[in-house]
DNA sequence: GTCTATACAAGGATAGAC
DNA sequence: GTCTATCCTTGTATAGAC
């Protein structure tokens, strides 16, 4: 995908996104990105009627991404996949942090963002049960953790999650994300240690071992 | 503290912090705050010159509040008590939930604030930290419970602490928020089950039974 | 010390010519 | 598809009355 061939609109977004990472949404005027294109601002607002087009175009090369990287482990073969799944969801947020990081505003301000994040999220909550329980099925967690243990699993998953950036970014941002992506796997790993198998702990410290630098 | 005592700066905060749950920080404008109470604009801007005054204001409230709440157990003498701490501070959130809500965007904003809050939170975190030590010293974790262990309990704390507010008014505003608040501190004391004594445990569940209905 | 009236600048959005 | 000109809202600043 040379330059050549993208489309305004195509430019619009990908300039949009790196201005939008740097300095925040609500940092990055309209004039100032049709300034960086090149293009009036009235050419600007003939791509992108409002700001806020431009912010849902951005979201859905996210969720693309998410569904994708997803899409890619419905059984996970074993925990470290399972958590090597969070590694690239984590490095795609990083990529898209403009998004992930004000992300309560813009589900404030943007009803139609909010009711769809929302049905996102369930599901994706639901499918970190599922695998859990698969996970549980081929002998990593005990046989025993109950559906209870299993759901409060994937709710650390999904908090962990959806904040660990927003984390990241207010209190850790002078350290390098690959750093602070392994602390946060390894949060993650936490949450299944104390019920995992002994085939689960080995692959959990192998894990950890080769994962975390 | 009646009305009639109040002076015109309290009165400002007062609405300031009501309007602004409800509507957001953005959402609300400085020209609908003095109309609310009956003030022309620019004596708004005489008391507060800029809007950030007035978020600064009430950010110092619920910091007062916090420290308040914090300073009340140092040294826990169980479990539930160290759980019923994050009741009260998380109902104090939900007081203040207009800063909360967008405190990544704050820090963005207010670097003043970044700094501060950056500070507070190392504080709070390792103030957990010492706090679980001491649990396990009197007996509520078990005697081999790691260091590397303490942290990752520590910081689940911490990310629970911070974020659950957030998840709650994305996700789950349609519920009640005592309910809510329950399943926070579920997902809370979840953290130590599996590292209590069979002391802790019988504190744990005796929280977990009357505390969360 | 407290308040009113008014002005200004920045930013999102729109209309219409080319 | 692109541009210029314009509007409206909102945060902020100032001058001056009481």
């Amino acid at each position: 995908m040379s330059k050549e061939q993208q489309s305004t609109r195509e430019l619009i977004i990908d300039r949009a996104l790196d201005l939008f990472n740097e300095s925040g949404i609500e940092g990055v005027k309209m004039r100032e990105l049709a300034r960086e294109l090149g293009l009036s601002p009235g050419n600007l607002t003939y791509h992108f009627p409002k700001k806020e087009n431009i912010i849902v175009a951005i979201a859905e090369q996210l969720s693309a991404f998410n569904s994708q990287t997803l899409q890619a482990s419905k059984q996970p073969e074993d925990l470290k996949q399972f958590l090597e799944l969070f590694r690239a969801i984590f490095n795609n947020h990083f990529q898209y942090r403009c998004l992930l990081l004000s992300f309560v505003h813009l589900t404030e301000q943007y009803p139609a963002m909010a009711a769809r994040y929302r049905e996102v999220q369930a599901v994706r909550t639901g499918s970190f049960q599922e695998q859990l329980v698969y996970l549980r099925a081929i002998g990593f967690l005990k046989e025993d953790v109950s559906e209870v243990e299993i759901q409060r699993m994937a709710a650390y998953c999904s908090l962990i999650g959806r904040f660990w950036l927003s984390e990241y970014w207010v209190s850790y941002r002078d350290k390098p994300l690959e750093q602070m992506i392994a602390h946060y796997l390894n949060l993650l790993a936490g949450v299944f240690i104390p019920y995992v198998t002994a085939k689960g702990h080995r692959d959990l410290v192998e894990f950890l071992n080769y994962a975390l630098i």
